[in-house]
DNA sequence: CCTCGGGGTTAGCGGTCGTTAAGGGGGTCG
DNA sequence: CGACCCCCTTAACGACCGCTAACCCCGAGG
């Protein structure tokens, strides 16, 4: 069952993807939903609490999913697991991601704190993947890594085209290529060396 | 010689880049500049005309760069050289990628349009470039990567932290590293290949 | 010296936005 | 049957925002 909050959740997070924030009206949300202006205001405190509250299950999200897969798979295979997790997770919720991406500065203070501390967290789940993938990596560079990569799987909104499937394949052997690539520090490697 | 209206448009970059157009006063923008309101009245038509100035010519230094830079490389080298150019501008220049990549909805439909089509120009550079290095990639494909590259470059905003130099090389490797994957078509590959 | 135009000021208008107030309709349960 | 509660409605308020109006300062040119 889905409930109404859900509902209006879904339908704001589109809205604000699409138009930003301060971009869209209490009223355009309630007539995505089918009812009218106020009424959102039985469900929720106030916009930013739409805001706040979308923001922050979706770093709950991500963490919850980040360390299940962590301690499921065998240390050889957590990046692995992390990538197809992410690259999943941007392909079938691509304007949660674009909100997540845009929006973090229109929260309030307390919600950006509770966010940035969920992310942080997920974040560092994936540095320590990367550092023990490669040890002598250095812990600053492979958050500034981890960033990038998330950058490379969330850019999935603006492209669209390619089917799920291709896109999903395409979006981890990026991702895996890119983290390999900076590991070992392709000299100024092989862009040329075709199949 | 900086004039008038480009000292506006990089404090209105920035503004806009923190807090999204609509999230940012005309007032605001005029502090920042040390003038006051309605000011700027008379250096642009409106607040759009700003964000329709500013993302037109982001986009068409990007579009005159890459095509520049193509045209001076040698074949081989085309592709190295249009990651090089991306890399350095996305680290030059934070606040216009971030602009770029959140605010192209609030444009007015004439300014968006424009927007679009350098912007497909631009990428048109990247796909070319992209399958001149492996030949058998459908052009589909090709652009979805270049997207993805871009995602990965322009990730530098979130990041900082690393210091330009040692970010700008990781990022090169990044994104070599990332088409590299995708188009040898990495089976899952070698996360464990450490140095 | 006077003019004049570029670039600034403050005051205010019209519209929009988030939010609250006030009220109503329809299931469910005693 | 009646009380209640949940969910919705429309009306309205106060704040804010983009923009215009009206006015002013000042440096350069005849």
């Amino acid at each position: 069952m889905v409930t109404r909050r859900e509902q209006i959740l879904a339908a704001a997070a589109e809205l604000f993807a699409r138009h930003g924030f301060h971009g869209v009206g209490i009223d355009e949300i309630g007539a995505a939903v089918g009812v009218s202006g106020p009424a959102l205001y039985r469900h929720f405190r106030s916009k930013d609490a739409m805001l706040g509250e979308m923001l922050t299950s979706i770093s709950e999200t991500l963490l919850d999913g980040g360390q299940r897969r962590r301690d499921a798979a065998a240390p050889t295979d957590v990046l692995r697991e992390l990538i197809r997790f992410q690259v999943d997770f941007a392909l079938d919720n691509p304007s949660l991601i674009t909100v997540q991406e845009r929006n973090l500065g229109n929260l309030t203070d307390p919600d950006r704190r509770r966010v940035r501390a969920l992310q942080r967290r997920y974040v560092e789940v994936w540095v320590r993947a990367i550092r023990d993938a490669w040890p002598d990596l250095d812990e600053p560079t492979a958050r500034a890594a981890a960033h990038a990569a998330f950058g490379l799987i969330n850019s999935t909104p603006h492209s669209r085209h390619l089917g799920r499937d291709r896109m999903a394949t395409m979006l981890r052997e990026m991702a895996t290529g890119a983290l390999a690539g900076m590991a070992t520090g392709l000299p100024d490697s092989d862009l040329s060396t075709a199949s």
